[in-house]
This record gives C-alpha cells, structure tokens and sequence, in this order.
DNA sequence: ACGAGGATGCTCT
DNA sequence: GAGCATCCTCGTG
C-alpha cells in the first residue's frame, strides 16, 4: 500500500532525489518494524564525474564495461550499497530506465518508528539526531549492510512508501556533500531546517 | 561550537 | 600507493 515501484525510480535521478523528500524510508528485517521520514538525499547521473559508474560505457561501440557501479545500469529500484571508507555502508536506490546509469543517495532520515531498536544498532549516537543524520548513521541504524546490495527495494523488507501523515517542509537544494568531482551540479535536497539533516557541508564551500 | 586526525577496506593506477 | 558519496573522539575556545 502506497509503495514505491519500479516506474517511480524509473525516472530522472534529480526528480527522483527531489521527490524522495518526505516519503518513507522502511525496514521490516528480522521482525522488527522501522520507519523513517526522508530528509536529505542526493543525486548521481550518468556522464557526472562523481557517479560511481560513470564512464564505463565505451563511447565508440556503447557496450558497457565491467567495473565499479555496473550495477547502477541495472533495473531502477534496486539497493546499491557500498563500503565507504572501509567502514561505513552507504544505501543507494538505482534510478533511470534500465540501461541508464543513475542513482539517489539516501543521506538522512528522521526516524519515526523503531528507535529502540536504532538505539541498540548505533551503540555511539548520545542524542537522538545521531541516529539518522547521515548516510552512514541512516545505514547503521536500519542494519542495511552488503546483504541489500543488488536486491530490489520495490518490496519488503526494505521498500520505500508515500507517507500519509507527511508533514509541510520546504525543500532546499544545494551542492552535493563529501565529493571532489562534479562539485558544480546542486543535487542534494533536503528538508528546510529539519533537525536530521546531516552536518556535511557542501563541496562547493569547503576551504 | 568547531576543527583536526585517525580508523579501515576496496578499487583503480 | 592513492583516493575515497564517513564517523567518532579529543583537543581548543
């Protein structure tokens, strides 16, 4: 009911970042129930420097190439998650028709079911904005890890849904967090003046 | 409140 | 060996 479907993710990766903006983030692994509100996301395109992915079609023949973020062509609703830092697992949903490299980064939620068991999974947060407030934080807290990767998030148990009780925000756009390339494009959005939006700052300000 | 630095593993040169 | 779509801790003000 009211989950997001492979023609939703089959769009544009800017709309799609854009439109995830206060839909539902949910979880139903291992028994428990976890919900959190979207609040920052951002998104990776094909011919975007920053996009794992990019460049592995070869502009002569069009065949594609084998290597890192092959899977971002593949079917738009599927989990692409990776090791960042060789610590940190990030969640990815592919976007773009099949064929089309593209995917929305989901950077912070706002958790609105399930914090007891967020707490036990993110044993370092002390407030409770720590549990969600980034991308690595949102992972740790769902317990997404490598197991989601390349699996389809159009259904339980990790899926994407509208959210009836969807409160009034504003969404404000800015460069992307954490990148060095690609740093001209404003593909993160993210809910104005949330408290759970994540403390990054964008890659155009950094000194 | 804020910034520096370290942890840690995978991919590509 | 460098470079990363990050987070945490521990300094200093």
């Amino acid at each position: 009911m009211g989950i997001l479907q492979e023609t939703y993710f089959a769009q544009n990766s800017v709309t799609v970042a854009r439109d995830l903006i206060g839909k539902l983030l949910i979880s139903e692994h291992e028994g428990n129930r976890l919900a959190g509100r979207i609040v920052e996301t951002e998104a990776y395109r094909e011919d975007d420097p920053a996009c794992h992915g990019c460049g592995l079609r070869d502009e002569v023949s069009g065949m594609l190439r084998q290597g890192r973020g092959v899977e971002l062509y593949g079917p738009p609703g599927t989990g692409y998650v990776y090791l960042c830092y060789g610590m940190h697992w990030l969640l990815n949903v592919v976007t773009e028709p099949e064929g089309t490299c593209g995917a929305v980064l989901i950077r912070a939620v706002e958790p609105v079911d399930g914090l007891d068991q967020m707490r036990k999974r993110r044993a370092a947060a002390r407030r409770e904005v720590d549990l969600t407030n980034g991308p690595g934080k949102l992972a740790e807290a769902f317990g997404i890890d490598r197991t989601f990767h390349e699996r389809m998030l159009t259904r339980p148990p990790v899926y994407f849904s509208e959210d009836r009780a969807r409160p009034e925000s504003d969404i404000e756009q800015s460069a992307r967090i954490g990148i060095t390339q690609g740093v001209d494009r404003p593909w993160r959005f993210f809910a104005a003046g949330n408290p759970f939006v994540s403390r990054g700052t964008p890659s155009d300000q950094r000194s």
